[in-house]
RNA sequence: GGGCGAAUAGCUCAGUUGGUCCAGAGCGCCUGCUUUACACGCAGGAAGUCGGGGGUUCGAAUCCCUCUUCGCCCACCA
């Protein structure tokens, strides 16, 4: 066969050219019926809004990595992608867009408005698919969904429906996150709690007496407009004698009362805490246990309301604060002011900071649903890698708290309730399907306004997407999933909620393994983001580097539960391996097809059976056996989802062993100047074979190339499609990679040597060995040619000057370099070696010669150190004799 | 404030039950090489008190304690 193939891999034409080819083929698609055990991923949605960023790329690269080994190894793979519609985000960068355009969501109406984000969103969802098929991504793409399609919809109504049957959704006024940019509620999930250096004010309220005065301390001076009561602790006495007297707020000029309550840390602050209900949480419930009012003084926009006195009315929250500081200290109220660092929690979509406020909202109530989904941690039978996530995991499940699920949003699931109109019957009417009617006087009814939490859709997904709430076919086959690889970021998020809702829908997990990996960073080890600058476009790598090139990269860089760090100033430090790397296969497979003609047959196992084991040469077992071992650990390491380790061997085997030992080993045989020229081929193309397909899952374009150019194959054959590689124990041969190692360091050594005495690279040596060895004898043809020797002898060496070594097993290695060879920078060479061995040789007598050492330690091992010893006295012999021959001092 | 993780070559990191990869890989660096698959290459090389200190052990990068430095998660001390 004539190699037309360049020797330049060119990725861009051959992958996208592959992929479609692939997908032409159908072979990402599942079959329902083939019989086979399925495996089951959902990949997890990117946003609408979203473009390819390197996190998806790492995301998306291990779940196809994992999908290609099950798919290989037998499974029936549903890696089932979607798109998730992502509420306040998208809704945000509409509005952005509608900003630029002078005008306000407002202004256009609700209607428009969604239209508006429905156009929007079919380009950008399209997109981001588009782009993960550049990354390889052998996803079911005929199930794609959406999650505000009409399926998905049709499941969050049935979701909400039944769980308000069972009421476990209720609607209540509480305190919730308030994000006043987006202008709508949060979970606690979204309000990101981050230290901030803020103070602590210490504020003088005077008693409404008249006498005195209270001092309490607050981070948040601001709130004392909406103030209705000061509370202490019962039991301190600094206290006690004013609890039941009232206070007069400054400012408002309202009379609030003095209460005990036992919420009230008395070793904070001073003792004394103002009460705002309608601003903090903890206030709230004293305000409950007291029966306090509760004086929402902020609008939504977070400015001071109709509440707030006059003079401080429509100022912005931060502005207020330092109007009521000021305030205080023009009346002497003012104390003292403290810094003091604490958590606030910002927007996760905006950062901004929330407000708690008290709001009408619709909640579900979570400690029921989170039993079943804790018991699955608990019993084992869900788990995560690395397994220290599970207790992020359950300590959230055993602190769970109810879930704010209404979002004062246009862009998303509308909630089903409508509330009837008539005064007198006010029934709430909760549907599956469009309500014309009160369900209790038949009444006229209006909707909530009210959209849904954007993670009610999407912790649906392992079943929504499959048809529920019908009992379709997909569910039967593809429920419960196996694993879930994602973003510790969103454990709480999505993950747990999936499980719960997995529990409480369908009554059973929807996965058993949750796979967490890491971030990517830079190489400050800050997250990758688009206000920082510092991220990575993963299709600019793609058609620099190519798409395999960032899937051993990612894959290849990051072990378990560690982070990726990439330097987005130097994309060739990152990503260049991996490119070399495939660029090395191509010149190896160049070199294979060129001298391989005519077919060889495909092979089961691991060893060419075309070819009598008599007939191997030890380079040939040696191989093998490399194989062998590489099938093992690789298989292995996939298995435990060590991707680093698997992508490694199987680089190491292919570039180390097989392109700079074998193939150079066996040119001759293939050039057909010595015989043994089909063994060789067939050895080759075996070993090659095997490896390509160890290496596919991460590497899925050149391996696919290259395998179908191998000869023996259907045409129509994807190495997608292929059998995994099994363990061979024919394969197997110990004797081999020790002697053959043993090999490698002979010409190992002689390479050294010549290069150290600047020999010139094309002229031959000659060199003596001490003592016969089997393996040398056998191999002097390919130690002559790869160490560029004139001469291979055997016995004791000459007294002429030259370059020596040992080898581990303590055979002596000579040299002969005439004149050529500098005698003192041989001594120093050879002293220096001796020095060191010495130092060994002490060490591992005193080893030996520890009683405890010897009885203690398994014998296997003292058996082991026993022959090192053997080997560095034997080595220091040699040394010792050499630097006697040259005569150094 | 509570919990958890990490610290190994200039950089990014492996090192799985303490002994058989107690020092490794890739990149970078240095020296040679147009060797007919590949300069995105080949051959050789320099480079680390395994964060500091203490302990357990016959033996510690590995186990324990402590300190330092980073990171993550959780938290209603206003």
């Amino acid at each position: 066969m004539t190699p037309r193939l360049p020797p330049q891999y060119q990725p861009g034409p051959i992958e996208a050219d592959l992929y479609r080819w692939w997908t032409e083929e159908g072979l990402f698609g599942v079959d329902r019926d083939s019989g086979r055990t399925p495996y089951v991923i959902m990949m997890p949605p990117p946003n609408v809004t979203a473009s390819l960023h390197m996190g998806h790329g790492l995301n998306n690269t291990i779940q196809d990595v994992i999908v290609r080994f099950e798919r290989m190894r037998g499974r029936e793979v549903l890696w089932l992608p979607g798109t998730d519609h992502a509420g306040i985000a998208t809704q945000n960068v509409v509005e952005r867009l509608l900003m630029e355009e002078g005008t306000t969501r407002h202004d256009v109406g609700r209607e428009a408005f969604e239209a508006r984000v429905w156009d929007y969103v079919a380009t950008t969802g399209a997109t981001i698919l588009e782009q993960l098929e550049a990354i390889g991504a052998s996803c079911e793409w005929s199930r794609t969904y959406f999650t505000l399609d009409a399926p998905l919809s049709r499941a969050v109504r049935e979701a909400f429906v039944r769980l308000y049957e069972k009421g476990l959704v209720y609607r209540g006024n509480y305190i919730i996150n308030w994000c006043p940019r987006c202008q709508t509620a949060l979970s606690n999930e979204e309000a990101e709690k981050e230290d901030v250096a803020g103070s602590l004010w210490h504020l003088r309220y005077p008693l409404a007496s008249g006498e005195g005065h209270v001092v309490v301390a607050t981070t948040r001076p601001e709130t004392m407009l909406g103030d209705t009561a000061v509370a202490v602790h019962p039991e301190d006495s600094r206290y006690a004698r004013f609890v039941g007297e009232r206070i007069r707020l400054p400012l408002v000029d309202r009379e609030v009362p003095i209460v005990a309550d036992d919420g009230v840390d008395p070793e904070f602050g001073t003792g004394a805490v103002k009460v705002t209900p309608a601003h903090d949480p903890l206030d709230f419930e004293i305000g409950q246990r007291h029966g306090l009012a509760a004086i929402d003084i902020m609008t939504p926009e977070g400015r001071i309301s109709e509440a707030g006195p006059a003079s401080l009315r429509g100022l912005d929250r931060s502005e207020a604060r330092t109007r009521v500081v000021e305030a205080f200290e023009k009346a002497g109220l003012l104390e003292r002011v403290e810094p003091h660092r604490h958590a606030i929690g910002h927007c996760y979509r905006c950062h901004t900071v929330v407000e708690p406020r008290l709001s009408e909202q619709w909640f579900v109530k979570m400690a029921p649903l989170a039993a079943p989904a804790l018991e699955a941690y608990r019993t084992g039978r869900l788990r995560f890698i690395p397994p220290r996530r599970g207790d992020d995991y359950a300590h959230w499940m055993e602190n769970i708290r109810d879930w704010c699920i209404s979002r004062q949003l246009w862009w998303g699931h509308r909630i089903p309730v409508w509330y009837c109109d008539t005064e007198a019957c006010g029934a709430l009417t909760v549907s599956r399907t469009d309500a014309t009617a009160c369900s209790a006087c038949g009444g006229p009814v209006r909707q909530d306004e009210d959209v849904l939490d954007t993670w009610f859709s999407s912790w649906l997904i392992p079943f929504s997407s499959l048809g529920w709430p019908d009992p379709t076919a997909d569910l039967d086959a593809f429920y419960p999933g196996n694993t879930l690889v994602t973003a510790p970021e969103i454990l709480f998020f999505w993950v747990a909620r999936m499980v719960m809702a997995g529990c409480e829908f369908m009554g059973d997990l929807p996965f058993t393994t949750v796979y967490l990996h890491g971030t990517v960073r830079d190489t400050q080890h800050r997250k990758m983001s688009k206000s920082l600058g510092n991220g990575i476009d993963p299709l600019e790598v793609i058609e620099r580097f190519g798409a395999d090139a960032l899937r051993f990269t990612v894959t290849s860089g990051m072990a378990v539960g560690t982070d990726l760090i990439l330097d987005p100033d130097d994309l060739d430090s990152s990503f260049a391996a991996g490119r070399n790397f495939a660029n090395k296969l191509w010149n190896a497979a160049r070199l294979i097809l060129a001298n391989v003609d005519g077919p060889v047959r495909p092979l089961a196992g691991n060893a060419p059976d075309v070819v009598r084991p008599q007939d191997l040469t030890l380079p040939d077992r040696w191989i093998i056996a490399r194989c062998e071992s590489t099938v093992v650990a690789a298989t292995d390491a996939y298995e435990r989802f060590r991707l680093n380790d698997a992508g490694n061997a199987v680089y190491r085997f292919l570039w180390s062993d097989l392109a700079d030992w074998y193939l150079e080993q066996c040119k001759p045989r293939l050039y057909g100047n010595a015989s043994g020229g089909d063994v060789a081929r067939a050895v080759l193309v075996k070993t090659f074979e095997v490896a390509l397909r160890l290496l596919h899952p991460v590497m899925p374009f050149i391996t696919e190339a290259l395998w179908r150019q191998l000869p023996g194959h259907p045409e129509a054959a994807s190495i997608m499609r292929a059998p995994w590689p099994g363990s061979d124990a024919r394969a197997s041969d110990p004797e081999a990679e020790r002697a053959f190692m043993l090999v490698q360091e002979l010409i190992g050594a002689i390479r050294a040597i010549r290069s150290e005495y600047h020999v010139d690279p094309g002229k031959p040596v000659r060199v003596r060995i001490a003592w016969r060895n089997p393996a040398f004898e056998a191999e002097a043809e390919t130690i002559r040619r790869l160490a560029k020797l004139s001469d291979l002898a055997f016995g004791d060496p000459t007294n002429e000057p030259g370059g020596h070594d040992v080898l581990s097993d303590g055979n002596g290695v000579f040299v002969p370099l005439g004149d050529a060879i500098d005698v003192q920078r041989e001594c120093d060479r050879l002293g220096q070696e001796v020095i060191r061995l010495d130092k060994l040789i002490a060490g591992q007598r005193r080893k030996l010669a520890n009683e405890n050492f010897v009885t203690r330690a398994p014998a296997t091992v003292v058996e082991h150190e026993r022959q090192k010893l053997t080997a560095w006295e034997e080595q220091s012999t040699v040394l010792a004799e050499k630097r006697q021959l040259l005569g150094c001092g």
